[in-house]
DNA sequence: ATTCTGACGTGGG
DNA sequence: CCCCACGCCAGAA
């Protein structure tokens, strides 16, 4: 089996360098990755991410900084509680400062 | 095998 | 400025 970087790898290894109190979205990662078209993909990768615990997919959100994905984290506001508890401000499901607090691997890496 | 949906994003009207 | 439609790829019905 090759160590290939897989679309899905990769995803994870660029969220679990996102660093604490910092989110990116979906759309980045998937640019990053050279697949700006497909960032639903993405989603779908951060989807697979829930067997995995290193994967920190409440830092991911959409262009917008809206949870999106705060009903599959299986509760209702525990995407929420978690950013909140890094010190990211979270108000109707949407990250304040998002603007600020936007990682880009893109740029940043 | 076909069809639809899905944690998105961008563009056009 | 708001709403609609399309493109992406993959998995499930």
């Amino acid at each position: 089996m090759k160590a290939e970087p897989n679309f899905f790898d990769k995803v994870y290894g660029v969220v679990k360098q996102i660093p604490y109190g910092r989110v990116t979205s979906y759309g980045a990662i998937a640019r990053y990755l050279g697949s700006s078209g497909s960032s639903r993909m993405v989603g779908w990768a951060l989807n697979n991410s829930h067997n995995l615990e290193d994967i920190p997919a409440q830092r991911v959100v959409n262009r917008l900084g809206m949870l999106t994905g705060k009903h599959h984290f299986g509760g209702t506001t525990a995407m929420q509680q978690l950013l909140e508890s890094e010190g990211v401000e979270v108000k109707e499901n949407q990250v304040q400062n998002f603007k600020e607090l936007f990682w880009d691997p893109a740029k940043e890496l």
